[in-house]
DNA sequence: ATCCCCCTACCGACAGGTAGGTAGGGTCAG
DNA sequence: CTGACCCTACCTACCTGTCGGTAGGGGGAT
């Protein structure tokens, strides 16, 4: 992959992150990384297909922590918590994935060649399947799984997706990291009592 | 109000839901209500105050149901799961208004001209305050407060804003109105898990 | 060393289309 | 007559994508 490529990659990014697909311009993107419009598309074929790209090395590099952080050892809760700092730290280094993430999940996919859907839902079932089976043994409260996926990716993405909205409302004191180890904080001990039926002091088990 | 200016206005609503501010253009608003581009911007200004006036009435709309729940009698668990509610059957109601949420806040709020932030606030504030005082009573877990109305904030919209996304992770078979009532349920419960302590059994209390 | 050829990378200029917004005229009700 | 309303025609700005051309490096053959 040569180096200019790469740039033009990152650079797109973080432009159709910040102002998505529509708002972002092919001028736009070759102005950042130093080009015109025509040596870009020397580089990729089209918009659609630079687009396609940067989707797909997105959530490429998402697959790969999620399959090893699934693949660590250890169970119930434990091996949950390691997955949802897996997803934490990995969305808190690329917030543009985040919103790249978003936005197409709000603008329902249709711009992509992939099937957004039919490539998460293998990941979604066997969470959910892996989910029941440790609601029968006792370890997890009875919930509908599939709901808790959900609640579960909805509070993982919504502080960093809705950053720029919601930074606003915490004292402007704070700064980002603390702002950062607050909300990994509070995520895992708010999914451990949701979860967790005997969590009643559920700060002694988070080590 | 003219007829025409909320038919506009309600058309505008949806199509900056669907496909956001950049990827909706006055002739489409113009021709979903039958009309051409010149006589809608005999009606708004510009699209920029078009866009400025659907935001301020999904606002005030919101407000106002949120006021009334707030104000509702009641207190602890009760209290809170009403305003749950009502924003969950607004929400539902008017999906559009999230996905136009969300879209603003994925943006910042740029381009609105009032400070979405600032607007806000207030309503996290006191509801930080009354969570606080709860926990104090010990009605409620420890929580930090301000990151409580975060996930909730978060559970409730990225159901509706990622409902293309979402919907193909269900199976087909059920209904919308099914799998409306049944995400209702989890997020109610979810929530009561993850908030009181005494909660073992929450079906018994979901009355 | 020199010439030739091909290649990648980049650019200016252009084409075709669409965006938001304006000017001005027609119609019709009060 | 007036004013609200809608229209066609038009403007400028910007969009994506193409075309022709240039600069320069690598590798043979002579």
């Amino acid at each position: 992959m040569s180096e200019m490529r790469e740039s033009i990659l990152r650079e797109a990014t973080q432009l159709f992150a910040d102002h998505g697909f529509e708002g972002t311009s092919l001028n736009d993107i070759a102005a950042g990384v130093g080009i015109r419009r025509p040596s870009l598309l020397h580089h990729f074929a089209s918009k659609d297909a630079l687009y396609g790209e940067v989707f797909e090395t997105m959530l490429s590099e998402w697959f790969d922590k999620l399959d090893s952080a699934v693949l660590q050892p250890g169970d119930g809760w434990q091996k949950f918590k390691g997955v949802i700092v897996a997803g934490f730290d990995h969305f808190a280094e690329n917030p543009a994935y985040v919103r790249l993430m978003r936005r197409e999940a709000l603008d329902g996919g249709q711009r992509l060649a992939i099937d957004l859907t039919a490539v998460v839902k293998p990941y979604v079932d066997s969470a959910v399947t892996w989910l029941e089976t440790e609601m029968d043994l006792g370890t997890f409260r009875r919930h509908d799984a599939r709901q808790v996926v959900i609640s579960a990716y909805g509070a993982l993405l919504s502080y960093f997706s809705d950053s720029p909205f919601l930074h606003g409302l915490f004292p402007e004191s704070l700064s980002e990291e603390v702002l950062l180890s607050e909300r990994r904080d509070h995520v895992l001990r708010f999914l451990q009592c949701a979860l967790v039926a005997d969590s009643e002091e559920p700060r002694t088990t988070l080590v």
